[in-house]
DNA sequence: CCTCGTGACTTGCATTTTGCAAGTTATCCG
DNA sequence: CGGATAACTTGCAAAATGCAAGTCACGAGG
């Protein structure tokens, strides 16, 4: 029924040290090729944001209209993630006002051939699917 | 924050099997076949699972014991979600014990050939990654 | 019989991540 | 000046993750 053991873990609040500006040694899972992609875009949004770009896709809000309605935090922090990987790269596109525009890098770019096989996968077994027309995305 | 029943939670020999009774309509976020790909295996860990019963892997502790350790309640979950989903299936290969084998459905063996395309890409872009033996995965 | 071990999970709980809504800053437009 | 965009932040509740420990059958050994 309980664990009893409360063994002491971290006081919140208390301890105003731990900020964790440490080494920067980004740590993979395993040495598993799928692992790791999964550690990079292993979640329900960043190939979605991938597919965007790829879709010819820019700018932070096109990125927010796709159908999916990503959160604006989340896709803040997605595009911040995937520029960290080196999948995208941010740049502004013009300043007063400064716009910025997200591209794909090669390292990005190649993925659309793991999105291609995700859509001939799903074309075939997922019911009421259907691709945004040009690109088969 | 586990919202379901918070004070009784301590019946143990005569519970239900973790049953979650809900509503079945499987709410897709997109017509998109990348979003639904997603939907059902856009975390860190299914497709590890996948990776796992692909290379043979097929009781619960076996699954257990790749490199990534992953936790045992969340491997429950996975398996329940993607037996939901039709990519596996679950059978008692003896019983007086009772030992269940997973194995992939033809959809989820499919799957194979994402994951192909992913080794492809993690071993040209992401440094250190090494695959599995024999199976290239 | 009693204990140990194994397989397949469940349960408790703290930490993290999500997702929604709203706020912010800067800049242009009429 | 009063909006309207663009590109984000911030606050916060709810859900997911991850660790450790507990449970429930058997089955073998003493």
């Amino acid at each position: 029924m309980q664990a009893t053991n409360k063994t002491r873990r971290k006081r919140p609040g208390t301890s105003r040290r731990g900020k964790r500006a440490t080494v920067q040694i980004h740590h993979l899972r395993s040495p598993c090729p799928i692992a790791n992609l999964l550690d990079v875009a292993g979640d329900k949004w960043s190939l979605l944001v991938v597919r965007d770009l790829l879709r010819g896709r820019s700018t932070f809000n096109q990125l927010l209209e796709s159908p999916e309605k990503i959160p604006t935090n989340l896709l803040a922090d997605r595009l911040k993630r995937l520029e960290k990987a080196g999948i995208l790269m941010r740049t502004p596109y013009q300043k007063r006002p400064v716009r910025y525009s997200y591209t794909l890098t090669q390292k990005g770019k190649e993925l659309q051939h793991v999105l291609d096989v995700v859509v001939r996968w799903s074309k075939k077994h997922i019911a009421g699917v259907q691709t945004f027309t040009d690109l088969n995305l």
